[in-house]
RNA sequence: GUGACCGUAGCUCAAAGGUAGAGUCCUGGAUUGUGAUUCCAGUUGUUGUGGGUUCGAGUCCCAUCGGUCACCCCA
């Protein structure tokens, strides 16, 4: 028996159909960026593992148990495929200098793997969008991060993704309200779940979202962030709102929203759709200024966010936002000896020209052609016969309307088939 | 990683333990140089995989792989 064989779990053929409208997607947004004065960076899709360990944390759940990691037998490295672009980012600027001139916008786009169970939304290999913008304090570009989304979202058509925002403190506000916490929730460590008594010592920041209503009640009772924040951070988190606010970009403050990696600080924030179920989340970030130093760099500011495409696209297709397809121009159709060599002459000749011209391959008698040529969605098919070969000339036909066809000689075909394709 | 539900033709789905089907798609013809409509004919399958129960399994049981949804987590 010769087993069936089949892609990876939770990692997804993207055909045809789907793969134009993530070109279409990818198009619109490298524009967006560019508008923004964002430039594209690409970084492997191998690190070495230590870079996440040491980036995104090693109590968090992405490294304790979704990392795809492996040892290359060939010279024994431990290498990991990366679950998030920020750590790479962050390595590439530290390990090219790419600060020593001044602050950096950077954008990337590509697919990110994560070993959990599969569901809608949430897949191994997944891709993501995302800005970094290195070297800057803000709180002027944590806003334009976030309005940037929102102009994204309105160019998109996309409607009903909320903003909940949050700040989370510098390194040491958190140590002192992670001490408080830690208290609280160990004084109260028999109506904690086994993830949260987990994460009591590990992560318990992360307490704080927990869904078990249990739970809930000690965080309710629980000290608040908010008591803990110095002046500067205050300030900070200040000055984002007043520019949202200017801008017209509508948030909720959400004290509870932590995020799952830890090189996060200060400006936390998330795009969620109530239209996705479980899996809301279509665009996260915040700031991480400590990144920079915890890789061994120059210290250095940095904030960025990640969008997730394959919620994207199910956003878009749930509200119908995705383009029509854009079928061929022209369909060739060629009988009787000579025909194949003139009509594939003639293709030549249109793609130079710009048209978008597919030729009929694979035999098959007249009708079956002309099948073929009004599948395809061709407005126009072009037919080869042997009284046009003799007459150096071709039949084109418009397959969409009532216009008749007509014989149009080689020369100047471009020209006359621009014309009937524009409706003259 | 945990739980629930599901897996039949390329696609959407029937078949309540008793001969695996329909629509669609595809191919050919009616129309031998003209598509999309209509009519006629035809091909579609180790019923995800491997075991088991039974005279007999798509149907019941076990395992496994995959999907969906939720938990969890996050984009």
């Amino acid at each position: 028996m010769s087993a069936r064989l089949q892609a990876v779990r939770g990692m997804n053929d993207v055909l045809p159909e789907a793969a134009e409208v993530r070109l279409w997607l990818e198009g619109v947004v490298a524009r967006w960026f560019a508008r923004y004065g964002y430039r594209q960076i690409r970084t492997p899709l191998l690190e070495h593992t230590g870079l996440f360990r040491r980036a995104i944390g090693e109590a968090t759940d992405i490294v304790e148990k979704e990392m795809y990691t492996f040892t290359d037998a060939l010279n024994d490295e431990s290498l990991t495929l990366r679950p998030e672009a920020t750590a790479s980012a962050v390595r590439a600027a530290i390990e090219h200098s790419l600060l020593h001139d001044g602050p950096k916008r950077l954008w990337y786009e590509g697919p990110m793997y994560r070993h959990e169970r599969p569901q809608k939304g949430r897949y191994r290999e997944f891709y993501q969008f995302g800005a970094e913008a290195l070297g800057y304090e803000g709180p002027d570009v944590d806003a334009e991060l976030i309005v940037m989304c929102a102009a994204l979202w309105k160019e998109l058509g996309l409607e009903g993704i909320r903003l909940e925002l949050n700040t989370i403190g510098s390194t040491e506000e958190r140590a002192a309200y992670r001490q408080d916490l830690v208290k609280h929730f160990a004084a109260h460590e028999s109506r904690l779940d086994a993830d949260a008594r987990r994460r009591l010592h590990s992560n318990p920041l992360r307490i704080l979202d927990s869904k078990n209503p249990m739970v809930q009640e000690v965080v309710a009772t629980a000290p608040a962030m908010q008591q803990y924040l110095g002046e500067a951070t205050l300030a900070h988190f200040e000055g984002l709102q007043r520019l949202l606010r200017t801008s017209g970009v509508a948030f909720q403050l959400n004290f509870r929203l932590v995020r799952g990696l830890d090189y996060y600080n200060l400006t936390v924030f998330e795009w969620i759709s109530d239209r996705l179920g479980a899996q809301g989340t279509v665009c996260g970030g915040g700031r991480y200024d400590g990144l920079f130093a915890q890789l061994g760099g120059k210290p250095a500011p940095g904030v960025g966010f990640a969008a997730g495409v394959e919620r994207l696209v199910a956003l878009l297709a749930e509200s119908g936002r995705t383009p029509a397809r854009r079928p061929a121009d022209v369909y060739l159709v060629h009988q009787g000896p000579g025909t194949l060599e003139f009509a594939f002459a003639v293709g030549e000749e249109l793609r130079a020209a710009g048209l978008a011209a597919v030729l009929h391959a694979g035999g098959g008698n007249f009708k079956a052609q002309m099948k073929k040529a009004d599948a395809s969605g061709a407005a126009l098919a072009v037919i080869v016969g042997e009284t046009e070969l003799a007459a150096d000339a071709v039949a084109v036909k418009p397959l969409r309307d009532d216009r008749p066809q007509r014989q149009v000689p080689r020369a100047g075909l471009a020209a006359q088939l621009n014309a009937l394709l524009k409706g003259n």
